[in-house]
DNA sequence: AAATGAATCAACCGCAGAGAG
DNA sequence: CCTCTCTGCGGTTGATTCATT
């Protein structure tokens, strides 16, 4: 049987491949450092990852431009902030949207537009950005779609229903009711289910789940 | 198997608002 | 007030992956 130590280890060396062999993909990119303030650009790196986590689970985070000094990452604290909150953060959800949360995303999009930010409060663990996505490359691209196939040129979707009868045009067109009608089975069933991609793959929420990104052990395992 | 186009998503950019000095 | 800095947001880009031919 299997010593908690050993699946520890187990689960670091997995989660080492995995982020390596990421992190080595991504290092043919080559993240840019610009000479005169050095400021690294491009996909992070797995050691910037470690030093990030590292440092808000001793720190906290905020003050991004200082933290990023202070924890020596060559980033600005905008960077920072978005590895953070996009990628990082233990509490954020990998994995497909949901069918119900796409709904909520389409209700929520009908009342506020693109307030990316302001849904995604709406959806735990999901980041606007995400949200912002989705919406880009599945919901807006199957709007088209439908709008090309019903020969309805004239409604337009506009990105910003400031007025009113903007809005009533959008929820016309993509109200939740004739939406989950509508579109629901646009969408093939594998991109709804929840989490089926995950599979062999360390979210970052199975990572904190294990307490691999305690500060401590951070700093023991760095890799150097 | 190779080429090509489409889809996805991480990360950057510019802008605006808030707050400090 | 004015200026500067920081933060957060939304739009966009571009590299990678996936699907199709």
């Amino acid at each position: 049987m299997p010593s908690l130590s050993h699946y520890l280890s187990h689960s670091l060396s997995l989660f080492l491949f995995h982020s390596l062999s990421v992190s080595l993909k991504k290092m043919d990119k080559k993240p840019c450092i610009s000479e005169e303030a050095e400021v690294r650009k491009g996909p992070w790196t797995m050691e910037e990852d470690m030093i990030l986590i590292n440092y808000i689970a001793n720190h906290g985070e905020g003050a991004w431009n200082s933290l990023a000094k202070a924890a020596g990452l060559k980033r600005t604290g905008k960077s920072c902030r978005l590895r953070w909150l996009n990628y990082l953060r233990p509490d954020v959800r990998r994995g497909n949207i949901t069918p119900e949360e796409q709904l909520l995303i389409m209700e929520l999009h009908a009342k506020w537009g693109n307030r990316w930010s302001k849904i995604a409060k709406h959806l735990p663990g999901r980041t606007d950005n995400e949200i912002k996505n989705f919406w880009r490359t599945r919901i807006q691209k199957h709007i088209k779609q439908e709008e090309a196939f019903s020969g309805q040129s004239s409604c337009e979707i506009n990105e910003h229903p400031s007025t009113s009868l903007q809005a009533s045009a959008m929820m016309e067109t993509y109200s939740p009711s004739s939406y989950q009608e509508s579109t629901m089975e646009a969408f093939p069933a594998e991109t709804l289910a929840p989490d089926q991609s995950t599979d062999n793959y360390w979210s970052m929420e199975d990572l904190w789940s294990m307490q691999l990104f305690n500060g401590d052990y951070l700093i023991n395992s760095r890799v150097n």
